[in-house]
DNA sequence: AATTATATTGAACGTCGTTCAGTATTGTGC
DNA sequence: GCACAATACTGAACGACGTTCAATATAATT
């Protein structure tokens, strides 16, 4: 058969979209595959490859989503706060509870590479950008005087840290540590460091 | 052939891991194959499932091996510091040193994930521990009067701080984020928190 | 109804991890 | 020196993977 037209090329990639986000999150990334995500959908690989330029690049559209979400989820956490410190340290619970909540997807984010001699296209890296800015934008009211360049390794130092507690977490390397609680240790980490920052 | 005898069992462990660490080393992670492998030593693919149950199993010797250099180079760092406050500084710098200098054998350690049935043995577990442990050591002289679970949780925030520095520098998002220079970034971190955390 | 255009297929290619029956070599006992 | 058992090693086979593209079936146009 050919041209069904069942679905517009539009529909067909929300569809692989929202079929590879299932397959991540029941089962992780290992679990996705072109021929499995295409009889999800009711189509056959080839069909994938007309929507997607290959896997990678499907990827890097469900970790765009995923990006998405967690921005927005770090909004509306932040939205009910005023106080300049709680607003911070709830950017990293937020972010926490986001990976812990969804380990998969999030793990997808950071793990996947692109072959060495391609680059994200500029649109992804926006988004990435636009998480360092969220943290920035929160410094700003604690870092009296300061210099954007110290705010802007601030929100970097900070972004990192809250970070490597999510991987080491989620690799249970935490627990090997004697860890117990992962709310705790990030509290812990930009408390002191913002101490440390603000003076 | 059979029993060529060439090499001991131990011997031919000790060229497979050799030789894997090579690729590694020269094309990353994806480019490791049981059939490239096989073939670089001058044996086939069945006898390599002699000597290591799977490729899941070589890989966690290989990154064995990496955190036996990664431990005594920062051993080594450490050496001839006295002061306290330097000893920890030198622990994240030469932490982001070797992952900079053996950027993909680093990364095989923190993103090979076994399937999620099975657990790294304990001998395994104790390597990650060790590194810990290095921080914990060298954070008490610091800590005074505090007991061990604040350290504990110091040492693991240092740790994830710094390792998360590793992770988004490797990404290139630290790039994206506007940060110049990994180990200005590292000694912020480190030096903040531990104002913090002294007090 | 015939023709053109396009949406979709699925077989094909080369790769992968893993297994294991079979084969070639060595050591052992005579 | 020879047969036999034990062992070291092979490599074909299996199912799954990403990716491509000639072939085909349907829809639109004439």
């Amino acid at each position: 058969m050919a041209r069904r037209s069942d679905h517009s090329r539009e529909e067909i990639r929300k569809m692989a979209l929202e079929a590879a986000e299932k397959l991540i999150a029941e089962q992780g990334s290992k679990a996705l595959s072109a021929r499995k995500l295409a009889s999800a959908i009711g189509y056959t690989v080839g069909t994938l490859y007309l929507v997607f330029e290959n896997l990678d690049d499907l990827i890097l559209q469900v970790n765009a989503r995923t990006l998405d979400r967690l921005h927005a989820r770090m909004l509306e956490a932040l939205a009910p706060l005023d106080d300049p410190t709680e607003r911070i340290l709830m950017l990293g619970h937020s972010y926490i509870a986001f990976a812990d909540a969804h380990p998969h997807h999030w793990e997808l984010v950071f793990e996947h590479r692109l072959p060495p001699e391609k680059e994200p296209p500029q649109w992804y890296k926006d988004k990435v950008r636009r998480m360092f800015a969220l943290v920035e934008t929160e410094l700003e009211p604690l870092a009296a005087g300061r210099g954007s360049k110290a705010i802007t390794q601030a929100a970097a130092a900070l972004w990192s840290g809250v970070h490597g507690i999510c991987i080491l977490a989620i690799s249970k390397q935490l627990d090997v540590a004697g860890v117990d609680s992962v709310q705790d240790l990030t509290h812990s980490l930009m408390r002191n460091y913002l101490k440390g920052f603000v003076g």
